[in-house]
DNA sequence: CTGTTAGCGCCTTCAG
DNA sequence: CTGAAGGCGCTAACAG
């Protein structure tokens, strides 16, 4: 491997004067530095990150820790962040093991963006505690060195049940997520209030997110169920495993049985009829978040945020 | 920060005797280790990857690159690879910019595994040149550091239109990928030499591989085309889009128009009617890219692989 | 079994 | 403007 040793030497200059020709010091004469530069660039020369992080104690790397890697809006959300942080020289990695918690600790990453609900508590606030910074996106979380940038699932939650109230007399289904999760938590609790307050009969349905579960309440409601009910599954996916039973069945979504979603993701488009759900930009979600976790390197201590939802209309919710 | 030398110090031993019993080495009385790791754990020390990196030569890490970071398999693709490395003590980092190509020559990971099409094959073949260990899944590329695992596009290509072929008397439709991607072209020019043999009147639609360009592909074949058909659209996502426009016109998917796709992504299974494609295992072929790197690391030299794949049938094929 | 020591590659203060 | 030197945190010969 060439190294910056073996540039000074070539250059006949002593190795600080080719690190700073390098970094584009201006202690160096043009002149000496072109030829330097000239040099690194004949040979190959590539920094060693290991060097130059030993040394500089900073990695310009974020850490963007997400699970069900293969789910369906995390590409948005992971533009928006790298948008942002490339334009403030910051590199961005996707870390989706266990394992890789540990770089944060270790630092290989200067910050990191957490979206992941196999990472602990515990974990981040004992990162925390360290010093290291986080954002975290999918739980609440009060410590100096975490900041949050959440959904609005409890504003969502409302609209969604609205839209479905006006179309449904019977009965309604919550369908969740995963038991312990903030995001299906929030709008589980959010729907079940608004129903009350409105003295709505209603009656919960775990599901976990996937499409599988979604496909297992339906099978659910259409045994033990009347039509002209009306579903709020708490994320799209559940949704879209649901219309795959409800087409099999004489059940017509949008008359029967009235469904609302929740993420607006982007293959939802492709159902028919269009799927009502909440929708958000992924985009500017992760937009945020970068900027947090930037301020925050940066020694601002910015404060938690709430990302806007909508609702926003399809054909899953008709009249009746 | 709390490191190895603070450890040694508390403990009254040499550093190398604290770096040795953290590292589990055997050369330290079970007695003092365990001592050694008491305070480690006490102090919460976690080691520096920096110094350990830069004294190892060694990350134990593995870049894995892609683009396009929504689309739909990564999922699996990702878990495949996932799966096998972290058995072998190696985690996984997800690049998707092109400032993170830099990692490779800055030694800080170990190897990559690469499906990028903006990832040039220039400085793939200069980095192998310095010596570094790359595996490619969208090009064939011929080096001593550098090995292929590649879907056998070909044969998928020709599956599909044998099946196109047997519903289909008019006309059938290609609809590309980008130009100058791999995948794109090695199936065009399997079918079109498939189509030529036969001597079967075909004509060729540029897409991109995005559900957008497969609208305007259907949008385009409605206008100039009569019913009776066939398209093979080199993507699912594409025939995705397809399907959006297909379903708004008068012409039936599986009647008047025959569809194949390309990846049997998840979310085609929810279409009506379920769309005929060609079928891969994902999480095999991330497997069969981990294996590759792991050998090359550990000086193995493997040959290049193919990825077989089979017809999927789905009713987006039907009689005429 | 334990301690001493010499770097890994790079940056940066301090002299010159 | 340039050079010498120290050190970031850790490992691994080599001595003891």
């Amino acid at each position: 491997m060439v190294g910056i040793r073996e540039i000074a030497k070539r250059a006949n200059v002593s190795i600080s004067t080719a690190s700073y020709a390098i970094n584009g010091s201006s202690k160096v004469k043009t002149e000496t530095r072109d030829r330097i530069l000239a040099i690194a660039n004949e040979l190959n020369y590539i920094p060693n990150m290991a060097g130059r992080t030993l040394k500089k104690q900073k990695t310009n790397l974020i850490g963007v820790y997400l699970t069900n890697y293969g789910g369906a809006f995390y590409g948005e959300l992971v533009s928006g962040i790298h948008d942002f942080l490339h334009q403030h020289h910051y590199d961005v990695i996707i870390c989706s093991s266990e394992r890789a918690h540990t770089f944060i600790p270790e630092k290989m990453v200067d910050g990191a963006i957490i979206l992941d609900s196999t990472f602990s508590t515990e974990k981040i606030e004992s990162y925390a505690a360290r010093g290291h910074q986080m954002v975290v996106l999918d739980r609440e979380l009060s410590h100096q060195n975490v900041c949050s940038v959440l959904l609005d699932n409890r504003g969502g939650a409302k609209k969604a049940l609205l839209a479905l109230e006006k179309k449904v007399t019977k009965k309604i289904y919550l369908v969740t997520g995963p038991p312990g999760t903030y995001d299906s938590n929030e709008r589980l609790a959010a729907a079940k209030k608004c129903l009350e307050e409105r003295k709505l009969s209603y009656e919960v349905i775990l599901g976990d997110f996937s499409k599988e579960s979604g496909r297992q309440a339906a099978r659910e409601i259409l045994q033990k169920s009347e039509k002209e009910v009306g579903i709020f599954c708490l994320n799209d996916e559940m949704a879209i495993g649901m219309y795959s039973v409800f087409q099999k069945s004489n059940w017509k979504i949008g008359k029967d049985i009235h469904i609302v979603g929740f993420d607006n993701i982007e293959v939802t488009h492709y159902l028919r009829p269009r799927l009502t759900t909440i929708d958000y930009s992924k985009s500017d979600w992760g937009k945020a978040a970068a900027e947090k976790i930037y301020f925050m390197l940066n020694g601002k201590q910015p404060s938690n945020q709430l990302v806007d939802v909508k609702l926003k209309g399809g054909k899953s919710v008709g009249s009746i």
